[in-house]
DNA sequence: CCGAAGTTGCAAGCGATTTGCATTTAGTCT
DNA sequence: AGACTAAATGCAAATCGCTTGCAACTTCGG
């Protein structure tokens, strides 16, 4: 296995330092694999393990890395999520019902060329995709109450 | 000239009214075009017209009204243009660089349903594509400074 | 062992956005 | 016009995700 998508030797090259608390960051992101913010994340540590603090300082430096990707909620928070092999670049969904952020299918090739010949003139680095809208889960769910 | 994108007519037949500040803050959202804050929108507007709060109260109306669209920046901060006819969705481009965010051309419609195909599944009420890198403009200013 | 560089927790600060509330307006009906 | 109701406004205070300052602590190379 990609140990912790070799994360922790990109961050050694960049002279960054992988204490215990930020290895248990790192599975805990993994392992999600969708995206979650800085204070969710913390709540999935061990009690007393690290502060929101540290967390937040590391989310910074993962980002700036590129091991990490950032996308901004409409809500004004910050979302983060592995940018691994395991995990490549794809759109989001906003549920405007139950808040989700829900990872979409990867773009295929040719898709994502003709949406980046958009950026075109421009240095492009990435591009982030969400949609908004209610999710099947809770268009379900307002179907059955229309039901009953 | 659509006046003021018919913003007005929409909003009395929701119930809301249009006051005199309001009128100012239509005009102004109209006049720029591109994506401005709730902060600049207030600055832009005669001293004494509207408090800054109101210019949050009434962006949230207009939103909701799906008279303005709401663009989630990286900083934290909601960015807001007109969502009338004159201004189809489009592309945005975040600038690392200066900051900016630079409104792009709009999809092209074979583009646009490839897009929204990723959505499917779901009931998809908008996109929000949002590219980061570096404009033209700081590109330029980058070569400059390697020459002199 | 020593010093430089990197990390951490705690407390305090920041700043965009929201909320509570009393006051003022706009629209409607008589 | 006068009365009544819902909507809008300003001000102050609160919220809250996130950032900073700083002193103590750890790691690593030599
Ligand atoms: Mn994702
Ligand atoms: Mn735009
Ligand atoms: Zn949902
Ligand atoms: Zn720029």
């Amino acid at each position: 296995m990609e140990t912790l998508c070799d994360a922790t030797r990109v961050l050694k090259s960049n002279g960054v330092r992988v204490t215990p608390a930020r290895v248990l960051l790192l599975e805990v992101l993994h392992s999600r694999g969708g995206l979650i913010t800085a204070q969710e994340l913390h709540g999935f540590l061990p009690a007393g393990s690290a502060d929101l603090v540290t967390v937040y300082r590391f989310l910074a430096l993962l980002v700036k890395a590129r091991l990490v990707r950032e996308v901004a909620g409409t809500d004004g928070i910050a979302y983060y999520e592995m940018a691994c092999s395991h995990n490549p670049v794809h759109p989001h969904f906003e549920c405007l019902g139950c808040g989700r952020l829900i990872c979409l299918p990867v773009f295929q090739q040719e898709d994502s060329e003709r949406v980046y010949a958009y950026g075109e003139g421009h240095e492009v680095e990435s591009v982030s995709v969400v949609f908004r809208g209610t999710c099947s889960e809770c268009l379900a769910k307002a179907t059955e109450e229309g039901k009953g």
